[in-house]
DNA sequence: CAGGATCCGGTGGGATACTG
DNA sequence: CAGTATCCCACCGGATCCTG
């Protein structure tokens, strides 16, 4: 790679969208945040993360179990109870998320600034 | 808020999802880093960018203006040229799409040999 | 060159009903 | 309780054609 190069990236293609195509979904940063307490069952999760849909839920789930971020837990009572929790895995992007939050509060004026001015200069833009 | 809360967001409502409904699709962190190096003209980003189509450059484009991520510069020149370049605010985003790549290379490996034991333990699954 | 205007298909995600 | 199974639709994004 060229000396002068100051990307972000190190390989040939970008090693963002995989994170992205991760977490950058609807739900799925929410059902995380809700499980970095501590392991938590599927109506809690519901619960907490609002106006998730019970399928959506269980894609997240899913999704999440399948990259090995969060361990699926099942006791054999009657009736079924489940459990979910963040693998190491899962846990370690606590601190990205923190940054991304902190990022956000950070320019969140500016934007909303920026944004405002853009659609005053330009009326009839359908961008929105 | 609790004392024993460690949660990531201090707001009752989660800012990560700001930052994600900003750059969760599919081509603004790949246009963002297309101009981390400097100014870039219209063709120059959809060469740089494979596969974006020129209308979603376009909105993608607009969008960072709008959020005050990117100033277009039009030159009155014939025929006309155009320029993009990183505002103060769209460079500081710099540092965290360091922090994703990081975090992807990290763990990029475990991630896929769970992804592989899942498939494999989970043959009749449709989630992919 | 830098887009605007359309058309169109795939899919992410909501609502609802049913089950072990 | 913890899901599964369908139906349905908005909208994201691709392809193509046209313009200042």
């Amino acid at each position: 790679m060229s000396p002068t190069h100051t990307g972000v990236t190190t390989t040939p293609r970008c090693r963002i969208r995989d994170i992205l195509d991760r977490i950058g979904d609807k739900w799925t940063v929410l059902v995380i945040v809700e499980l970095t307490d501590g392991p938590r069952r599927f109506r809690q999760i519901q619960h907490g993360v609002d106006g998730i849909s019970q399928r959506m839920l269980t894609l997240t789930l899913r999704r999440l179990e399948r990259d090995g971020l969060v361990q699926r837990t099942v006791y054999p009572t009657v009736p079924a109870q489940v459990d979910y929790r963040l693998t190491a895995t899962g846990a370690s992007l606590t601190d990205l998320l923190h940054d991304m939050a902190a990022w956000s509060r950070t320019h969140q004026h500016n934007i909303e600034t920026a944004r405002h001015h853009y659609d005053a200069t330009h009326p009839d833009s359908d961008i929105r």
